[in-house]
DNA sequence: TGACTGCAATATGGAAAACCTATCGAACTG
DNA sequence: CAGTTCGATAGGTTTTCCATATTGCAGTCA
């Protein structure tokens, strides 16, 4: 049986006709007479009972038709959904982001997001590096937010922008007096991290020539909120990334800002995705509207 | 779209592995996939995220894949519906007969039917031989029983007995002495008849040499019952077709029933239906089964 | 590191199907 | 009785579908 042959059938039933019924669906009356007569025999039932000025629908034909009605209707139905689903910026794409880059940069697209592309559905999940990958991987997530290189032959990744490291440091502490910060003015032994696993914490060790293995786990902070606070506190000093700053921790937590003037005091953030994963225009769109939306804080990587 | 892609489909969803796929559906792995990629394209939507060494369904092709489902089921059940339908013996056959037949005919066959045919089912109709034809072209009835050619080129007849007519006389009546009946004995002027529109009342006039035109309208019985009832009221007589025999008439109403030497007092009964009608052998084992069980009083036309 | 394996995609040629035009045969119409 | 209508049939062409062979990629094992 075929979808083709449901169709003549429906249509001989309609105008009753196969003259008719041939020309609305655009073959020719010897065609749709020989599917016609194919399904019956494949059937093994007479559908309609015709003589050379009447065609009528035998009893269980008419049974029949209901069936083939429905699959037309079901398979009509298929196909607008698809039509619906056509448009690789519709329906819900599943957006995985690290944490200390979520709550900075979210803010900055939602709206925009929801101007330009309101038909794209942004579902978020915000979770460390190697979880966000291990969520790609198992097509549980279709892209991520991330500021390290995937590593991983079967993901791509579109470079978003460079984000500067700047240092914060409590308002009494001897860098207060210092104009310019230098790699060498960094307070290595007053160091405040985030906990294992953040990638940010990596990348402030690489920045300040620490080893992994070196301590450094006696105070451990679970947000950056937490570290700016332990900063405020005057447990020590850290390096935030460009897009966490802002005027508040100075006024509320005493907490001093500065930009750094060190090569490599910044981490790249891409967007990432599976190679496979279809939507590759939504993708593309999202990272065009993130670049267009982010402060001079960072560089833009045009795309 | 072809129902043959959506199992396609169906079979790598199951699978998640286009080779175990195409062997489950009796096709070489290129031809599925060839299939599978026509049906995307034509729909315009990627139902399977496949990489070397998986094959996901995405979001939208799991939506897809419940519609794919649905048609499937719905043409498995048409399948069904008409593999049980093959049979022509299957199902209900719509069948007229005439009233001076199938009172008497019908309690013969009705019971043998059930059990030689039990998925026979007869829907039976009593009316005049001019309405039976009509509700046969009009596809209202399957076929029917009648008593005269039907002389309609759609329509087709299979002969089955020939039933003698036999006189009907009140007990006290001059033909009580006679020990044979001839044409000449006939007592036309005393002839009672049924209703116009029953085959029988052309027929006995018929017999009796009596013009349609030549009045007999002043006593019209309106069933063979009535009809009876009058002559055994004295009212005068009437032929009987055989098969209307009773003994309880002779021994309730008085009534006197007598063969008759007269050639052609008889009528052909067969059974009629459209030369288009597809259910042949429901109309063939129906004539044999009547045939099988008829009485001795008529003459049976073998098949 | 190099042969081997597993998997989907691609290339190419052959078979089946669907389709077309032309025509037939039957029956109704003027 | 010619003309028309309608479904069925005949014969040939095109499209679709399918199979075998091959490619390309990524693991796996020796």
């Amino acid at each position: 049986m075929n979808l083709r042959d449901l169709r003549y059938v429906l249509a001989v039933a309609e105008f009753r006709h196969f003259g008719k019924a041939a020309e609305a669906s655009f073959v020719s009356q010897p065609t749709l007479s020989g599917q016609i007569k194919k399904m019956e025999d494949e059937l093994g039932v007479t559908i309609f009972e015709r003589s050379n000025r009447s065609v009528e629908i035998t009893p269980i034909g008419e049974q029949l038709l209901i069936y083939a009605r429905r699959v037309i209707e079901q398979v009509e139905a298929m196909e607008n959904l698809a039509k619906a689903a056509q448009d690789p910026l519709a329906g819900p794409l599943r957006l995985g982001v690290i944490p200390t880059l979520g709550p900075y940069l979210m803010p900055l697209i939602l709206l925009p997001l929801r101007k330009d592309f309101p038909q794209l559905h942004l579902v978020l999940r915000e979770e460390i590096t190697s979880l966000l990958l291990d969520h790609l991987r198992r097509h549980e997530l279709d892209a991520a937010l991330i500021a390290t290189p995937p590593d991983d032959d079967d993901l791509q990744e579109i470079p978003l922008f460079d984000e500067p490291f700047w240092l914060a440091h409590p308002a009494k502490h001897p860098l207060y007096n210092k104009d310019e910060i230098y790699e060498e003015d960094l307070p290595v032994d007053q160091l405040l991290l985030l906990a294992d696993g953040h990638c940010l914490t990596e990348q402030v060790m690489g920045v300040c020539h620490l080893d992994q293995s070196a301590g450094h786990d006696d105070l451990r902070a679970s947000s950056l909120e937490t570290l700016m606070q332990l900063v405020g506190a005057g447990f020590g000093c850290t390096l935030v990334p460009a897009l966490a700053l802002r005027s508040s921790w100075a006024t509320d937590t005493g907490v001093i800002l500065r930009q750094v003037n060190i090569a490599n005091a910044e981490r790249r953030v891409r967007l990432v995705a599976r190679k496979t994963f279809p939507r590759a225009l939504a993708l593309k769109a999202l990272a065009r509207l993130i670049n267009r939306h982010l402060p001079n804080t960072v560089r833009r990587i045009e795309i």
